[in-house]
DNA sequence: TGATTGCTTTGATCTGGATCAAAAGAAAGG
DNA sequence: CCTTTCTTTTGATCCAGATCAAAGCAATCA
């Protein structure tokens, strides 16, 4: 297990599957251009650490495939998730040298890396790449709110339920919906109790009243099916149509 | 109470107080010119809303003086406050529509207003201030984020010793250290523990707990003295020195 | 094939903070 | 002044989820 990588050798930006919803989903041919220059692709496999919080961080990134965690950690080792990096997601603070959190591969990771410097100077010159760093940084401070609710009043049961219909979400978003979602959970009942603020047993528990409750099944230790997404989402305790907003 | 105040005449941008924190630091004569032709003061008196999650919204504003409230409400009337707004702190998104959140006067409230139209022509015109709400927002996130291991993580204790030293150190940052910081808290019980994921009977009894072992004194419903900043950080179960970032 | 290693599930018990209830301040109004 | 209203404090009890403990289960390896 964990043999790191060599990074795979990848198509121009042109034909990127996250060409579309990353930083650079804005930048026009010509930035691309200059993108593509100063870009480099990391790999890491499942538990590999990319940063540690205080570490010297000399680039940002954005993921390609797979999923890393973001994690604060207390000093009598209570730990926190406070984000989920899914493809197309960004890692990194322009105008920070250090990292601010514990970032760790939670399944095999590519990034799409750039020197911090260079991208820095580009941010100056290529406007829509800031534009498209502000509008990324301020869904992911909405979600971060979202889940101050879901960390201060929601129950337990109401966090699995959340976690669940926000990953189904996503997955219809990029598919099409059918009448049954079936997601692949990328954490392991650990890595979902630091993300929600539970212990491992009682995401455990939940899961499997979830499933007696008939609101999912489940194949193997990650597959889960979901009849009904609308039934989730109240189970989640959000406002049943879905606070959609523009 | 609560009668609505005529806005201030202010002085013009260059004398504001908030000038070189909020939205507008970086902006250069020209640029704070522009912004003073389409600015405007609103003002709110304790406990009034400046807008409900879901409205229209065609302004974004900065606040002045006094302090704003970022909630969320589940149906069934439980309640998350995300984020308080202080002096210097931006409110609204451009290029979304509607309000996100419910934010309510928890004091009287002075905001410096720009219509939404022309404030995102002037963000594409003046890179300085697409820049600074940029790093506003990074911070904001940061703090988002700094919430969630609260919420998730810490016991009632830890939580009213972080927040009350979180006010402690920005009172400490703007005015200079003494032996002991003086700091007016700006919520009722309640409003505390709708911020701090509690209740308010926790949260009195926590107080009074935090008293008798001598971490804080108080005046009044309001005032806390704090002897020994180090001492109430460790009580809040951060990492002792403070996590400083450039 | 059995043994080791990592999850995950399930059971029994404990506890921090919620809930229910009431009293005590403190400011505002008649 | 007393009454009303709002906020805070304090007390008694309860319970959702934590903690402690032990099996299950599946993959990997020797």
């Amino acid at each position: 297990m964990a043999v790191p990588q060599k990074p795979a050798a990848h198509a121009k930006c042109g034909d990127c599957q996250i060409r579309h919803r990353a930083v650079c989903a804005h930048a026009g041919g010509d930035e691309l251009a200059l993108l593509e220059e100063i870009k480099y692709y990391r790999s890491f496999s499942v538990g590999q650490p990319v940063v540690w919080a205080g570490d010297q961080m000399d680039f940002v990134a954005s993921v390609v495939t797979g999923v890393a965690s973001l994690t604060q950690t207390m000093a009598d080792g209570r730990r926190q998730m406070v984000g989920l990096l899914l493809p197309s997601d960004f890692l990194g603070r322009p105008g920070r040298g250090q990292a601010t959190y514990d970032v760790t591969a939670v399944t095999d990771l590519v990034m799409c890396c750039f020197r911090k410097k260079p991208f820095e100077a580009m941010m100056v010159k290529t406007p829509h790449i800031a534009h498209r760093l502000l509008e990324m940084t301020l869904d992911e401070l909405d979600a971060a709110r979202e889940w101050m609710l879901l960390l201060g009043r929601k129950r337990a049961r109401e966090r699995i339920a959340s976690f669940l219909a926000i990953l189904a979400r996503r997955e219809t978003a990029l598919r099409g919906q059918a009448a049954t979602t079936s997601i692949e959970v990328p954490l392991t009942r650990e890595e979902m109790a630091d993300y929600l603020g539970l212990t491992l047993e009682t995401v455990s528990r939940q899961m499997t009243a979830l499933r007696r409750d008939g609101l999912i099944q489940t194949t193997g230790k990650r597959g889960v099916q979901i009849p009904d997404l609308i039934a989730l989402q109240e189970a989640a305790g959000d406002d049943s149509d879905g606070e959609m907003l523009s």
